[in-house]
RNA sequence: GGGCGGGUAGCUCAGCUGGGAGAGCACCGGCCUUACAAGCCGGGGGUCACAGGUUCAAGCCCUGUUCCGCCCACCA
């Protein structure tokens, strides 16, 4: 088919049977990009619409989830830019710190090197080479998808504009004494070799040991019982622990133990934490090696003794005997020689949540260590206000108590990570005074000493740290830009929830505290998707759907309008090829139904559709233009309500069910007919309702919509920059909508007689309509014609009443009755079973009905118009008895002839 | 231990402020009807997890039970 701009040489003829996206897609998203159809506009007299993607991780490849959050973004984006806003979607790209240095540090295992070996200013390099080779690839596969970013603003968390943000908040923040350095226990991860914020471990259940050791008392005679699952870590205690209100210990024969294997002596103490009920109620308290322990040895001024290297080995501290050995070898060394010694009092098996490192799932090893925190809560509590007063708004609503829950309980955030790649803290160490220097520039001399002899600190920043500024430092922060006078606050932030804690909340903080406003107005927070089987999709699982090979095999359209369908607001999704297939289908009805309507409108005028009159056109058109606008305003309110599945399944329903189903069947007859008034009017409803129907999809669907849009009649700009369909109220007619369903009903009720009695389609057949309500009579015989070519009945009586011809086979609905006499077809016993068992369902009803219209309390409380449908219910209802029993008892008397 | 979400047709799920149970897919029957067999027409199928309660009226609101999933959490 042609795809030139303009409709010179395109012809219905030229469109294939069917929908084939492969160049289609390719070629648009090209169009798009050379004539910067996704640049934002600086208009200020326009409202903006604004939405930063949330950057994927560089080292990412494109998964389902990626697929669902960034179709959503574009729905909203390109039906907002077709309203005539100032849109911008800004994309991106995250360093992701640990996942890239993984990355990079495996291609240095290959080569046989490892970082350490090529130092850090190389392995940087290194780091940049690869993001310059393959770090653009998740870009190209949201091309793909067709996201319409302004990809001349694409950004990176480390690129030059976003470090300067980085390094000026961190300052900021640091005068503010809202940053600090200290001692604390951190979560270490050996492998990663870095310290971890709490988000960033995964707590699992293990099966693992519950060990009892006999702690002996200095003097020698007896001993407490500490029960613990990490036995290596005694190497490290410098108490024990007890309750102070425990009576088992108020009258202790010692004031201290001797720690076993190491052989020092380490004060009982008393601290409210220690759980009576759990084992003996004593509690070993290693302050290097444990959270709580760290916060009793606080409480106590307890020493700290580090046994654990960075390594996740025994150190020196831990002693002879097991300085060098791995943490778990340890352990069992451990176990061995405390058996050796009787001091063990028992193993129990033990399920316990153990941490484990979110990057590489190596366990966690709780660290003293020197790092950087946050102090949150002063950040935290204009952002709880935030949400609280609505000015940002979190859907679904639900997300809002477990925001405030975690807000509420928030601990400072340890911002510092011993690894490579990442914005370096500003901070400097003066070599000969000591002070410390944090500065957005890098200072060259001490301020306190004058010294030159400055080190940077070596740790760099969690990744979150930068993502936190997203919203602004993209927008240009901290110059004040125009971006960020027309875009900030964005309009919304699309994302899964589950980075509601790692990054949202985060945002929210940071927006607050240094734009001191939100950063978006609503959170619409989408769910996860999963497997067909709900299952959580993993490389390891092998159940990762790959949304590039379903864009290959079923188009990128269909795969939009599948995740438009499913993203009812929800925890998660289930995804399987199948529906997938389903809906594209859907792609090609779209496809085959402009093919159809195009036959008919290649020599139509498209201003002549400007000026379409509904009051002068006959009823079927009418009644689709009144559907048209109920498909517009549910597909803009799904839209408004981030209800996407809503609008999704309006316009499929309209599409399919209304427009060619119903519609483009109804007025065959006019289009390939005579009158050429008719056909006129015709032409000029199915080509409007096709172009309203289009814009309305494209959001969705943007490929197939535009390549349409290019062969209907008339000079055509993209459909990209089409204003948005509108509700019109002239089209709104409800009698025209109540007639259609009436004649619908005879319709269906004429084809069900046929297809029950096994009546060849082709096959002719009279009928009757037997109808006692006069305006509705008048309409069936009105549109008589149009109810005779759809269900190719010869001829048609309606009759206010009337008895039935014998051997006839009947069809009840409402208060009408449909016959159609099938000499010697009719199967008396099936008619009868059809219509007893139709009888049955209308008695219930009935009874409902009746029951409630006896029911005083109901016509006392119920409102007015209720009251008012059940008692018409209960005259449809005893009418279509009537008829019922009327046709049971002709059919026993057929079958007694 | 705390919190959240869910149990509706064979499958996957809609059902917003309570007023005669829906969709897609699957299934059954009939059709190559001049846009479309990736289609058309017709059809079967649900004590809305269970038990109470509120109400004239409950899939929807309240209480309890049960099963599944998720998140958070410092009982070693």
């Amino acid at each position: 088919m042609k795809q030139d701009n303009n409709n010179t040489a395109s012809t219905p003829q030229d469109l294939a049977k069917a929908y084939e996206f492969k160049n289609v897609e390719d070629k648009w998203y090209k169009i798009w990009e050379e004539q910067k159809k996704f640049k934002a506009g600086l208009d200020e007299d326009k409202p903006s619409f604004c939405i930063v993607i949330p950057p994927p991780n560089v080292t990412g490849v494109l998964h389902v989830g990626h697929a669902l959050n960034n179709t959503l973004q574009d729905i909203l984006i390109r039906y907002r830019r077709m309203q005539g806003m100032n849109t911008l979607w800004l994309p991106g790209t995250d360093h992701a710190g640990i996942a890239t240095q993984n990355v990079v540090e495996r291609q240095l295992a290959e080569d046989g090197t490892k970082r350490h070996d090529i130092g850090r200013k190389k392995f940087i390099e290194r780091v940049w080479q690869w993001r310059e080779e393959s770090g653009g690839r998740i870009i190209n596969q949201l091309k793909r998808l067709g996201a319409s970013c302004d990809w001349d603003r694409e950004r990176f968390t480390m690129d030059k504009g976003l470090s300067r943000a980085v390094r000026e908040v961190f300052t900021r923040l640091y005068d503010e004494g809202l940053i600090y350095k200290g001692d604390y226990i951190i979560n270490w991860c050996p492998r990663c070799h870095t310290a971890l914020a709490d988000l960033e471990v995964e707590h699992e259940p293990t099966d693992g040991k519950l060990y009892n050791i006999r702690y002996p008392f200095s003097t020698g005679n007896g001993y407490l019982v500490v029960a613990t699952t990490r036995p290596e870590t005694m190497l490290g205690d410098t108490a024990v622990a007890v309750h102070p209100d425990d009576e088992r210990f108020n009258s202790l024969p010692e004031k201290s133990v001797t720690l076993p294997l190491v052989n020092i002596t380490i004060p009982i103490i008393f601290d409210s934490y220690v759980e009576r009920d759990f084992g003996t109620g004593a509690l070993k308290v290693t302050p290097a090696h444990d959270v709580n322990d760290f916060e009793i040895a606080g409480r106590h001024d307890l020493p700290y003794r580090k046994v654990i290297d960075d390594n996740g080995n025994m150190n020196d501290e831990a002693g002879e005997a097991y300085s060098g050995l791995d943490r778990f070898e340890c352990r069992e060394r451990v176990v061995e020689d405390l058996k050796k010694l009787g001091l063990l009092d028992g193993i129990e098996d033990y399920q316990h949540g153990v941490g484990h490192c979110y990057r590489c799932h190596t366990v966690v090893e709780p660290y003293l260590s020197k790092q950087w925190f946050v102090k949150v809560k002063p950040l935290a509590e204009k952002a709880i206000s935030a949400v609280k007063n609505h000015d940002i708004r979190i859907y679904p609503k639900s997300w809002e108590n477990t925001y405030f829950d975690w807000m509420y309980n928030i601990r400072d955030w340890c911002i510092s990570r011993q690894i490579w790649w990442g914005h370096r803290i500003p901070a400097w160490i003066c070599e000969s005074c000591g002070e410390l220097i944090v500065k957005s520039v890098d200072p060259d001399r001490c301020p306190k000493c004058n010294s030159t002899d400055l080190t940077q600190e070596t740790d760099v920043l969690d990744t979150w740290f930068s993502s936190a500024l997203w919203p602004f430092s993209t927008l240009g922060w901290p110059k004040s830009t125009k971006e960020l006078s027309l875009y900030y606050p964005t309009s919304v932030l699309i994302t899964s929830f589950d980075i509601l804690f790692f990054w949202v909340a985060r945002m929210i903080m940071m927006g607050l505290h240094f734009m001191g406003e939100i950063p978006f107005k609503d959170v619409y927070l989408h769910a996860l998707v999963r497997d067909e089987h709900g299952q959580k999709m993993s490389k390891s699982k092998g159940n990762v759907m790959d949304p590039i090979l379903v864009m290959d095999k079923y188009g990128t359209d269909a795969l939009r309008f599948t995740m438009t369908a499913f993203a009812a607001q929800g925890r998660d999704i289930r995804i399987s090829e199948e529906r997938i297939e389903g809906y594209r289908h859907f792609i090609n009805k779209i496809w085959n139904a402009s093919r159809f309507v195009l036959m008919h409108i290649r020599d139509c005028d498209p201003k002549e559709t400007e000026s379409l009159d509904a009051g002068r056109l006959s009823l079927p058109h009418q009644w689709i233009l009144s559907r048209t606008n109920r498909a517009v305003s549910e597909v803009i309110k799904g839209l408004s309500d981030y209800r996407f599945n809503d609008s999704a399944s309006a316009i499929y329903q309209f599409v399919w069910r209304e427009f060619c189903d119903w519609y483009l069947e109804w007025i065959k007859p006019a289009l390939y007919g005579d009158d050429q008034e008719a056909k006129a009017g015709a032409r000029r409803v199915i080509f409007t309702v096709l172009e309203i129907t289009l814009k309305l999809l494209h959001p969705i669907i943007p490929f197939v919509t535009e390549e349409i849009w290019h062969v209907l009649p008339g000079s055509r700009k993209s459909i990209m920059t089409e204003p948005f369909p509108e509700v019109r109220p002239e089209w709104e007619n409800k009698e025209a909508e109540t007639a259609m369903t009436l004649l619908m009903g005879v319709i269906s009720g004429i084809r069900n007689i046929r297809s029950e009695m096994m009546i060849h389609p082709s096959a002719s057949i009279e009928a009757s309509v037997i109808c006692p309500d006069a305006e509705k009579a008048s309409t069936i015989e009105q549109f008589g014609k149009d109810v005779k070519a759809m269900t190719r009945v010869t001829s048609l009586s309606v009759r206010a009443k009337g008895e039935c011809p014998k051997g006839a086979a009947s069809y009840i609905f409402d208060d009408i009755e449909i016959y159609v006499p099938v000499k010697g077809l009719v199967d008396i016993e099936k008619e009868t079973a059809k219509l007893t068992k139709e009888k049955g369902k209308v008695e219930t009803r009935l009874k409902k009905t009746t029951n409630k219209l006896l029911n005083e309390k109901f016509l006392a409380n119920a409102p007015e118009d209720v009251v008012l449908k059940e008692k018409e219910k209960k005259k449809t209802f005893i009418a279509k008895l009537a008829k019922i029993d009327k046709s049971i008892t002709r059919l026993s008397e057929i079958k007694g002839d």
